[in-house]
DNA sequence: ATTTTATGTGTAACCGGTACCATATACTTA
DNA sequence: TAAGTATATGGTACCGGTTACACATAAAAT
């Protein structure tokens, strides 16, 4: 591989000019550019992105750090983080923290080492004082769902309560009367929140009561289990909303296993607008948050932040949709849409 | 941040012993090793691993390079050669290259630039001359799922011809007597092995013709589509042998939107085991591949490779498994186990 | 005519490590 | 006793870029 002093004695300068002609930093006459540009090609040459990085402080690698990249709302997430940061010339580095603390920070310890120029925590488990101590340091930090009391850093999220009262009101206008929900771990905001929306949407009616709620754990065995429970504690739900897509793919196992109706005698309603959804049998209606979108959302706003063309840090709401499908669709019901 | 040259003044040796403490290359005396350790705490010191790669050329990263994370097949192994990675101290950069062998190249432009140790490809596109220009410019390569014909990198694959089979017997002996195959775009090799192996354990029998293979995209739509001609061309099939699991998934769709009984009237089979055959309705029969192993198992060939304890590269043919479930399950047939 | 300003280029320090080579002492071994 | 070897450490070139600074010339402004 050829260096850049290579270049600089092929063409007969130094290589200052070479590096301000691959820069386009500083002046550079039009008859020397071709001279350089001549001496590139005849040594193929590339400059070395690590050198560079020692140089410049400056890598043009950011982090994702997620949970679990085997679940299934993160795939798409990452997928248009990487699509956007390679538009922009950016590489991505994976990181499964499965939502534990430790794993995060020696995560964060390597990262830093490596001059990664920003990260993407889609993680719960970072306390904000962590991320106050990146930013710090100099390390932008971009959020999804999670917003660190201090605003210290950028977080997209998207309108979980409004999605949860979305949800509750399709139910109702479908024609369910007793609507529970399955909610998830409560160190999850997301979960927090759903169940918020949920709560304020059914606390006004009549029949409401506190045990049509339940926990689960965000997966489809949580979503299996609180189902049993649920109905058994009440065999009158007619509708389940669940925290989660995969609690919601949980409840339909465990119904069809119990021989109820899907959506003749209980409907059931999710929340991610994962692509699960779509291959139930019946069809999952859910609150779809725009995952993509998102991951292109908090991938363009690190870059901004990292190029400090960023203006200011801010939490961006995003909107969810109801996608009615199937699972919610009772014959005495009307089309919500 | 300290660098080692302020680690040197305090603990008052030289760079030179600091360097050899930290990678314990060469002596270093008991004495001075405690010198050095208080230093480099009292400064908080941790060596800048981008200075390490340039001077040592390696950056203990390694690339994965993959059609695209968000194609279910993938977030496991994504997630397992992460795992492993991890656990030998790299770091794994995300590509996903749609299987266009541009991206793909453009791809490596960028990780030989950064000085990547080595590239893990589950993708189909890059032609073996790429992978052989690759391993002559030392940078290692292990491939999932391809063989380049001069064998010039490791290989870990699956025993798809075998799979193939196994699909076939447990769909007779579950008493389908007309079997199809949908099978995949036939540049991948694993959909051409899948096809060969469905030949050979059908040819032999009376029924068959050619007529009941079709081809479809690897995708939930090109299963539904496939399905539908299909059936329109023989309506007398009573079983689908997919040559995936999404298509797999299609064929499920398109029979119940048609009416049409599964198992009763025609069972299914997919091929992979990805986590979707699990939530299905019915649950999807399959052939599953063990995803998360051959994940590890290829991540840690390379890293043996590129610390130099990998004897010779060799293809790795691991076993598939027939995982039943309802889908082929016939009233008439007697259990496989 | 003189001072600015814009243009163009080179020198060399610096980023923060690694590793080769030289040097020195203390034991072994022949 | 001389040579050889294990132990211990320092000096410094090198990895391959970036960039501050100095210097030089030509054109524009005063």
């Amino acid at each position: 591989m050829a260096t850049i002093r290579d270049v600089a004695k092929l063409a007969g300068v130094s290589v200052a000019t070479i590096s301000r002609y691959l820069n386009k930093s500083g002046y550079v006459n039009v008859e020397t550019e071709q001279k350089i540009k001549k001496a590139i090609e005849a040594l193929n040459y590339e400059p070395n992105a690590v050198a560079r990085g020692l140089a410049g402080k400056k890598t043009n690698t950011i982090a994702l750090i997620l949970p679990d990249i085997s679940n299934p709302f993160f795939p798409e997430l990452a997928r248009a983080v990487e699509d956007v940061a390679s538009m922009y010339g950016y590489t991505v580095i994976l990181c499964n923290s499965d939502d534990e603390g430790v794993k995060e920070k020696s995560y964060i310890e390597v990262l830093k080492k490596k001059y990664i120029d920003g990260i993407i925590f889609a993680s719960n488990t970072l306390d904000s004082a962590d991320v106050e101590q990146m930013t710090k340091k100099g390390i932008p930090v971009v959020c999804l769902d999670r917003v660190p009391p201090k605003q210290s850093c950028s977080v997209v999220r998207s309108k979980n309560r409004e999605g949860a009262k979305l949800a509750v009101e399709h139910l109702l206008s479908m024609g369910c009367r007793k609507i529970a929900h399955i909610y998830g771990p409560q160190e999850f905001i997301t979960a927090k929140e759903r169940l918020v929306g949920y709560e304020e949407a059914v606390k006004h009616l009549d029949w409401y009561s506190p045990t049509f709620t339940i926990q689960g754990d965000f997966r489809i065995e949580g979503g299996i289990r609180a189902t049993e429970l649920l109905l058994e504690r009440h065999p009158d739900v007619d509708a389940i909303f669940a925290g989660n897509d995969l609690m919601a793919v949980g409840a339909l196992k465990a119904l069809h296993r119990m021989g109820v109706q899907v959506p003749g005698q209980v409907a059931v309603c999710g929340f991610d607008g994962i692509g699960m959804t779509e291959i139930t049998q019946p069809e999952l209606t859910t609150v779809a948050q725009p995952i993509y979108e998102m991951g292109a959302l908090v991938s363009r706003i690190l870059i901004k932040k990292i190029e400090g063309t960023l203006e200011a840090d801010q939490t961006y709401e995003l909107d969810v949709t109801l996608v009615p499908r199937e699972s919610t669709l009772r014959r005495n019901g009307h089309e919500s849409s």
